[in-house]
RNA sequence: GCGCGUAUAGCUCAGUGGUUAGAGCGUCCGUUUCACAUGCGGAAGGUCGUUGGUUCAAAUCCAACUACGCGCACCA
């Protein structure tokens, strides 16, 4: 018998078992040597290949690997095929900040020769350092996950399903280009989608200003709005038809009240109706300034005015279309603009105002509406090849139950979202990222889809063979929105015929509409089926006082350090107990610390089990009393508890049963109760079989949430049939 | 504006109609002898937000109310 330390030491155990599990070849499917040939698959989320992983990575690496551990004792052929993302903006951001530690920047470098190529290559470089460094991490989690089918987003095999995927949208009708109001963020130089803003409450002014007739100078209509600075824009004030308040001055011209002798176009703006107007807000006339906002862009669409006039440049500021407000940043012209209005007496009024402003999601910068030409997918459209809208698509996946919500109050939030779609902006103007596959003719200006190497030889439309290249790049998310079947090889692959769709998509909530939706979109769309048939939503991880964990409120734990301290399986136990599925945990040390010692705690017992077998001899039959008959009837029923529990998701039932059990039944009674009858040698050899039947059983089924330890005492037990690891033992069903 | 959710011990949270409502941490008392002081024994601490309903039975299902949190949204 093995001399073991008094207290459990994890830094013993850990590194060792795992290196021997990834040797075994067991994390892949095609080595497991399993009864039941049934196949289950969870595909990672790809963590952000630009930093190092947080408490929320571990939360993810911790339920998936219960899972996976779980099916695989239960004899599936089990694939979880780990990945990292490039993140293109997210990345893009990072890199940048630590460019501006460096006293450098984005456009520094991209004024140098080859400068996009450089930049490329630099972020490049530092995802495939954080990448390798984030592997380790993941593997200190103890995550059975098959490292041979790894994938990146950047890697040609994905790239080259995403462009097909581009093709076949596009051939379909479903991708546009179109000139539009984006949510511009003039510190990234980049638009964002919706859903990539904010909305911060202000508290602004409302300001009203007058617009004269031009025929009879006395008479006027006042304006609100929050935006004077963009009046030199403005080329129409809009009514509600229904509105008898202004039904006269329709048709009728005023004058723009901040600029004179504006360059093309005449400085009167004709008075318009338009049911997009609100009757009872303000003044009930609305300045029409279409290129520096979403409604009146429309609106001006709508009236052929011009859409292209654009007084604010992608810096945020005042251009030379502007008058006298030139140069300045928008809040500045604001001021400039009040003061002008002011003195030519134009300005009616000041209110406050209360109201929301869009900001980028990263920097908090006021998210400037500007126009852009930008590609778009359709969301609410048929494709040409089909009779549903990628929304139809997703919303009927959801209703015929194709793909579960684990927690119903997601499918509610989803389908909320789903109804209100808009057409999804997908071109980003950044360098970090798959280029969109377009080439513009230089002779006929039209667009050439192009997925292969090289450019096209010549244009479709025109024959003319000199072409510019789209330099916009994709959103992330129409690369990873893909990742359930392309990282299993679509459309030919072996993994995909076996592994598709996947069993669970296990993620955090905050991106639901992010990837998920998205997800389930794409794979109803190009494979006809959903990509998962469950989707678990886990929360966001908060720390004692409820706030998120950021490295600017210094609340972070970092995952690595309280390995080192307590343990990789008392993390993970500490993420998974009393962790419902969609809230948001609340994680502190001294929980991690509790279940540190359960770990001690099972040492010790086994440890006492162990010291008390050397005689032992697993092949003699016991005389089972009336009382071990009930033991084992009771870890019988737990078994059974457990395993409905497991198959239900509730993992954190589970743990806690499985917790009090080990502890308060196994520890507590089970051992005290036969301590004596250990000393009694009629009674010996049946106390000796309880304890080890009682102690394997408890192990095996503690292996999905503690791997490491349970694997390492399992390896110590002298039982019968014992497999090579506890992590391909069959999970118990009969004792 | 539209929508979703939460309220259980001092704190943070589990609890899938059925004994005496649980866990981690914290508090108090006792305890180092042969598995474990990262332990053991014991104690204090709960009108399960409020009111009403359904039921033989409600923390659990339903409704209203109160408080809080969150998501979505082109009201200038």
């Amino acid at each position: 018998m093995p001399e073991l330390d008094k207290n459990y030491n994890h830094l013993n155990v850990e590194q060792k078992r795992y290196k021997q599990w990834e040797e075994s070849g067991f994390f892949n499917p095609d080595k497991l040597p399993t009864k039941n040939k049934k196949p289950f698959s969870i595909i990672m989320p790809p963590p952000n290949a630009n930093g190092s992983l947080h408490l929320g990575h571990a939360l993810t690496i911790a339920i998936e690997d219960t899972i996976i551990r779980y099916k695989r004792m239960r004899g599936y052929k089990t694939l979880w095929l780990p990945g990292a993302d490039h993140a293109g903006f997210e990345t893009q951001v990072v890199f940048e900040k630590k460019l501006e530690k460096e006293g450098t920047s984005r456009f520094e470098i991209l004024k140098e020769k080859n400068g996009r190529e450089k930049l490329y290559q630099m972020i490049w470089d530092f995802t495939q350092k954080n990448k390798l460094q984030m592997e380790e991490q993941i593997k200190k989690l103890g995550a059975s996950c098959d490292w041979s089918r790894e994938k990146f987003t950047l890697d040609p095999s994905i790239i080259k399903i995403v462009y097909e995927t581009f093709k076949k949208m596009y051939d379909d009708g479903l991708i546009y280009r179109d000139y539009r109001i984006v949510n511009w963020c003039p510190k990234h130089q980049t638009a964002l989608s919706d859903l990539e803003i904010n909305w911060e409450e202000r508290n602004d002014k409302l300001y009203y200003v007058k617009y004269y007739l031009e025929n009879d100078p006395k008479k006027f209509i006042t304006v609100a709005t929050t935006r004077p600075e963009t009046i030199p824009g403005d080329f129409a004030i809009a009514v509600h038809p229904q509105n008898k308040l202004y039904k006269n001055f329709i048709g009728q011209f005023v004058i723009n009240p901040l600029i004179h002798n504006r360059k093309n176009y005449d400085d009167k703006i004709k008075v318009i109706s338009d049911p997009l107007v609100d009757k009872d807000f303000g003044t009930g006339a609305l300045k029409i300034t279409p290129a520096h906002d979403a409604v009146d862009f429309e609106i001006g669409k709508k009236h052929n005015l011009p859409l292209d006039y654009q007084i604010i440049d992608w810096n945020g500021k005042m251009n030379n279309l502007a008058g006298e407000l030139e140069g300045l940043k928008v809040m500045e012209a604001r001021e400039k603009a009040i003061e002008i209005l002011q003195k030519t007496g134009a300005l009616e009024k000041i209110e406050d105002y209360t109201h929301q402003v869009s900001v980028c999601y990263k920097c908090k910068t006021t998210i400037e509406p500007l126009p852009r030409a930008q590609w778009f997918i359709k969301m609410t459209a048929k494709p040409k090849s089909g009779n549903k809208s990628l929304k139809d698509l997703a919303i009927e996946a959801v209703k015929t139950k194709k793909v579960v919500f684990v927690s119903k109050k997601f499918e509610k939030v989803f389908y909320h979202w789903m109804e209100n779609i808009r057409d999804w902006n997908i071109s980003r103007q950044i360098i970090w990222g798959i280029p969109i596959p377009i080439y513009y003719c230089e002779n006929c200006g039209k667009e050439i889809v192009y997925i292969k190497n090289g450019q096209p030889k010549k244009c479709p439309h025109c024959n003319h063979s000199k072409f510019i290249k789209e330099t916009d790049v994709f959103d992330t998310w129409f690369s990873s929105g893909q990742w359930p079947y392309a990282t299993l090889n679509y459309p030919n692959g072996k993994d995909f015929k076996n592994f598709y769709p996947t069993d669970v998509m296990e993620t955090g909530w905050d991106i639901l509409f992010f990837w998920v939706a998205r997800m389930i979109m794409f794979g109803m769309y190009n494979t006809k089926k959903t990509p998962f048939k469950y989707i678990y939503l886990h929360g966001l991880i908060r720390d004692k006082d409820r706030q998120k964990m950021s490295k600017s409120k210094n609340n972070v734990i970092d995952p690595l350090g309280i390995i080192d301290l307590y343990g990789a399986d008392a993390l993970r136990f500490s993420l998974i107990v009393g962790n419902a599925p969609g809230n948001d945990p609340i994680i502190s040390e001294e929980k991690i610390r509790g279940y540190r010692n359960f770990t001690n705690k099972i040492w010790n017992a086994s440890r006492f089990v162990l010291m008390n077998l050397n005689d032992f001899d697993n092949k003699t039959t016991p005389l089972l009393s009336k009382n071990d008959k009930e033991i084992l009837k009771d870890l019988k029923n737990l078994i059974k508890d457990v395993t409905k529990d497991m198959d239900n998701f509730n993992f954190h039932i589970a743990s806690e049963k499985l917790y009090q059990y080990f502890w308060h039944v196994f520890a507590d009674k089970i051992i005290e109760q036969n301590k004596e009858r250990l000393q009694n040698k009629k009674e010996r050899a049946t106390a000796q079989y309880l304890l080890i039947t009682v102690l394997e059983t408890s192990l095996k089924t503690l292996h999905p949430f503690m791997p490491y330890i349970t694997e390492e005492i399992y390896q110590m037990i002298p039982t019968k049939n014992k497999k090579k690891f506890l992590m391909i033992e069959d999970w118990p069903q009969k004792i």
